[in-house]
DNA sequence: CATGACCTTTACGTTAACGTTAATCTCTGG
DNA sequence: CCAGAGATTAACGTTAACGTAAAGGTCATG
């Protein structure tokens, strides 16, 4: 029995060539081999003839990291941060569990919650930034909207209509 | 009219050489030639020997694209779309005061909503994933916070309990 | 008017995040 | 059992976003 046990799944998992992986999530082999290289995760096993083969978890850490990167457009270097944080957080609660003393044990519980809300600190940072923007872009759309109907008022090829407002339609706001 | 005209600036506007712009912002002279490069900004004027000067404006946008390429995580070509995008609309308003034909006009305006609308989504969707990760952190701290009174039942600061716990203190990851 | 601090362009160097190719296994279907 | 699709490592190539250095021009100041 050496097959691996990360969580409590059957013992006929459905394992993963690299190639299945990077198809279903939009990624290619080199990058996920990249990743690995760079320490971001490790396939969960690896066959005889030593092709790796990933599980859900494994997928799932990719998503993941694929979402940091597309999405929220960290660099690697910080998504290997952020699960580094992860990684210690897993370990701190073993720690946790394989000890009884109280000042340890808050020691740890108060690292933890430094860790979450520096984490946090950086997201909302930039959350701010990118809402700050999209509070601009809607605030020029409602403008257009507003002034829209005097635009579309005029019927294909109407030459009257145009006459007094072109000077004071919109020429206000420039950020 | 050889003088510079951006806004309504008294004849001696203070412009600033690339190292002051620099030090202000927090940047390298050679990133403000290369974002020249790139074609994300372009100073005001030129000395006479030809030394780049630059106005409140010229900073401002340098200070914008800064703050996109930190705090938001855009690549400069994504920036310079972003620019790109704020340039064609001022432009479209130029255009659409210039012109009196409805059907231009309409044009216009519907060019202006569909880059806004578009521009939008993107921004939704790095702030989507964003606020995906806070919710988790915050889950787990909120999970923390529950768990943290039986691990603080021992009093804080309870000379008693800090007898054997020297080693274990504080020396976590601190960047 | 000379000198040192600052600017210019040009060009080559560097790091991150992969792409691509080569040479060599491994697995699967007929 | 063997052909071909797919996997492995190793190594070199590429693009973005600068850093750094060279060779020279410019500006303020003593």
């Amino acid at each position: 029995m050496h097959t691996n046990d990360r969580g409590a799944e059957p013992p006929t998992a459905t394992l993963a060539k690299i190639q299945e992986v990077a198809a279903e999530l939009g990624l290619t082999t080199r990058s996920i081999r990249y990743y690995e290289e760079l320490g971001l995760l490790r396939p969960v096993a690896r066959s005889e003839g030593d092709y790796r083969l990933y599980d859900a978890d494994d997928i799932e850490r990719l998503r993941y990291i694929k979402g940091l990167r597309d999405d929220a457009g960290f660099s690697l270097a910080e998504i290997a941060q952020l699960l580094e944080d992860e990684g210690a957080r897993t370990r701190n609660r073993a720690r946790f569990r394989s000890t009884d003393d109280p000042d340890e044990r808050r020691a740890i519980v108060h690292d933890a919650l430094v860790r979450i809300d520096r984490q946090v600190g950086t997201l909302r940072a930039k959350i701010g930034r990118l809402e700050a923007m999209v509070a601009e872009a809607e605030a020029r759309r409602a403008h257009l909207r507003e002034h829209l109907p005097e635009v579309e008022a005029s019927a294909p090829g109407d030459p009257a209509t145009t006459a007094s407002t072109a000077s004071t339609s919109s020429a206000s706001t420039a950020s």
